[in-house]
DNA sequence: TAAAATGTATACCGATTAGTATAATCGATC
DNA sequence: GATCGATTATACTAATCGGTATACATTTTA
């Protein structure tokens, strides 16, 4: 049963995030996963759905955890919504932390009839989405609104650890969401 | 006098912006600019070279045009703090805008010990050094984590417009920011 | 008018790219 | 022990990459 393709899929990801997407070949996925082209090619049928499965699994992984994490450790929607940058910053600042692969993919890939960039999109939004339907049920006002400006924080602070590893962006980007979101709140 | 140099400069960043640095040849740059590769290289000795100057040229752009901006449109510094998202939005609004440079460089350059992405992160470090004066001036206690906020929305907004055109994500984070700036003002 | 600088045109180099063809090797099942 | 699927190993293709060499044309300067 074939846990290479899982640990083709994980080295293209550790690859992507430290060295770039289009600046990894596909000689140095194999190389580094310990396989051959021919494998990785029986598994994904091209380099472009290789990097689209990386963007899926990478998303859903966060998506399900963070889901979990609120799910688990927060009763009421408005506790959901002042947690939510607690676990983003767990999430961020943990040592196996490989980057939102969203917000570089759509760098590197600025077309936007790109499939890669397309994804990249759908999955930015998904997650704005989601922090709406938080704001929504905490009965925010402008849910809409408030779900954007979050998202836009998230975004920052991931570009920030992206741009350098250890920033304390996170922590004020948390203090900013707090802010935003009593303000949202209490309105 | 060479007008070729700054019409190779202006194509790059261009071609930079829409297609991506990595995936811009230097035959593409020269096609497109309407000379040749021997010109180019008189000019610039190497890609990466170009690469860096397309950035600080970039950089050195906006930070001009908005330092003039404040200067002659706002007279107290708190006044300029509050006008700051106004002329961001003016200037990523603008036809001719073609992304903030360092934003997307950092994600295509990953490697920290990497020239682009050195110069990346030195710029994304002046921009917020600008607004932490700005903030400092205007007698704000935290005027570093001010600022950090401040750029923090600012990325997001400038990734939020890179991978959507037109989106209104530069209205929302001058909502976000004036909150901000309006509860360190008034601490 | 002669010399010098600037730009064009074109062909080339070695390295790397994504992707394929072919044959050999491995382990498990029957 | 033979067979079968999965994996490896290696060599190859055609295209593209950044960068260079050479020869020629044009314009500027003296």
């Amino acid at each position: 049963m074939s846990g290479l393709r899982q640990k083709i899929l994980s080295t293209a990801s550790n690859l992507f995030q430290t060295q770039g997407i289009n600046s990894t070949g596909v000689d140095t996925i194999v190389a580094t996963a310990g396989t051959t082209k021919m494998t990785l090619y029986k598994y994904f049928s091209s380099k472009e759905l290789l990097i689209l499965e990386v963007l899926r699994e990478g998303h859903e992984d966060f998506q399900a955890w963070l889901n979990d994490k609120l799910n688990t450790n927060a009763k009421h929607p408005a506790e959901k919504l002042q947690k939510l940058f607690d676990y983003i910053e767990e999430w961020v600042t943990s040592p196996d932390f490989n980057g939102i692969g969203f917000i570089k993919a759509s760098a590197e890939f600025p077309k936007e009839d790109n499939p890669v960039h397309k994804l990249s999109a759908e999955q930015s939004l998904q997650f704005r989405e989601y922090i709406k339907q938080l704001a929504h049920e905490a009965n925010i006002q402008d849910a809409d609104g408030l779900a954007l400006q979050l998202s836009l924080l998230f975004k920052g602070a991931a570009q920030a650890e992206q741009m350098q590893r250890g920033s304390d962006a996170i922590k004020y980007a948390k203090m900013a969401a707090k802010i935003l979101i009593d303000g949202a709140l209490t309105r």
